[in-house]
DNA sequence: CACTCATCGTACTCTCCAGTACGATTACCT
DNA sequence: AGGTAATCGTACTGGAGAGTACGATGAGTG
């Protein structure tokens, strides 16, 4: 978004500027997600960096701007491991990737993103899409790539790889997830997230039906 | 909770004082479940009542007062359709109660409140416990009690219900309802809730594992 | 009728906070 | 050195909104 404005005519004055920039937003980012947007207060932030508010509106020019940058930037740097580590069998690979998965979700960071993205999505109908396509939709084609592999091996049934993909990354997170969204305090110690990712996982292999083969 | 407060000495008065009580609850009702708190201020709630400010603050104390009440009973009031109609085959059963259940999920009151209880959680920590007895779990116990039953008939492996009923609704309507809740317009159209759950009572039952049998 | 309680309207206080004005100071650049 | 951009601190404006004060008007009760 900056980094392309024009040709720094100076070295020093643009690399600072940016440096600054990026405090900037990393303690915006602190306060935002500690407090929400509504709870945070510019001056607050000013007065945390050390710097006076005039400085703070030179480089974003509301309140929203600034929101919105220390999203973006939250987003870029929420990269967790995609990876899906093909080792062992289809069930073996789904519980392990799946337990680290819910783990994750379960952090204090990824659950302030979600609660932040919930209750000011009005506010930035942008922020929804670009959330939405850094981190589920990154994270669900990760996975599907996986399965369709499988497809091919003929260890899963041919599906919309996708859709799948999504269908087990719910099964495994989202009664924990929400529980902990609602102050429920659920247990969340590495037992309890790997009974919930092996039941999430043999029902997604194997289903509930007795006495009946696929219908495909 | 005011019901019992002591035998009212007049009638006429009491019984204005309970219905006043329940309009203003039932008008600030409407102005936090479209509005959000923060954005909800008392001086319309009480416009919009034709009242003044002050006999709003003699009923309640403060503008939290206010929303609890309201989030009370609201509450009390979403009592959608729990009941499973027992007809036709279990994947007949899933498949309508499950449209119905997601047909539900998608209104626009129930992502309010939704939205309501993990933006101001944080507020109030009691009303996440409440609302998820009276509302998730209600619903899955009721689920959970059919799937108890075709599990007697043999239709259904014997496991936990309550964890099998809870995957269930996992997966008819999380990934519609998120899409929704970060504002991305997804299609939600009938033929789409059906497709949506079809895919979910699919996989419920049948799995996605080839050449294997259930492991138990 | 006398008394009391609820209500009403209006105008007010108080606080919080986004955003601005402005003059002074400190880097950096040529 | 002289110019320029960034920064600083402080004090201000302006608006929104929670909560209050107060005097007036009814309606219900005894």
């Amino acid at each position: 978004m900056s980094e392309s404005d024009e040709v720094t005519t100076s070295c020093k004055r643009g690399a600072r500027r940016e440096e600054k920039r990026a405090k900037i937003v990393q303690v915006a980012q602190r306060h935002f997600t500690e407090h929400g947007f509504g709870n945070t207060t510019m001056s607050a932030i000013a007065a945390d960096l050390g710097g006076s508010k005039t400085t703070l509106w030179s480089y974003f020019s509301s309140k929203e701007d600034l929101f919105a940058a220390a999203l973006d930037d939250w987003i870029d740097r929420v990269k967790p491991v995609f990876d899906v580590q093909r080792e062992g069998t289809l069930q073996e690979t789904l519980n392990r990737y799946g337990c680290e998965f819910l783990r994750q979700m379960l952090s204090p960071q990824i659950q302030t993103l979600f609660r932040l993205m919930i209750a000011e999505g009005q506010r930035f109908p942008k922020m929804g899409h670009i959330f939405y396509e850094r981190a589920p939709l990154r994270r669900q084609k990760a996975l599907a790539c996986y399965l369709e592999w499988e497809m091919a091996e003929g260890n899963f049934r041919k599906v919309d790889g996708l859709r799948a993909s999504a269908q087990f990354h719910h099964l495994c997170f989202y009664r924990l997830f929400m529980h902990s969204m609602w102050g429920l305090e659920p247990d969340t110690s590495p037992a309890a997230i790997r009974s919930e990712v092996e039941e999430a996982v043999e029902m997604f292999l194997f289903g509930y039906a007795t006495g009946q083969q696929h219908p495909a």
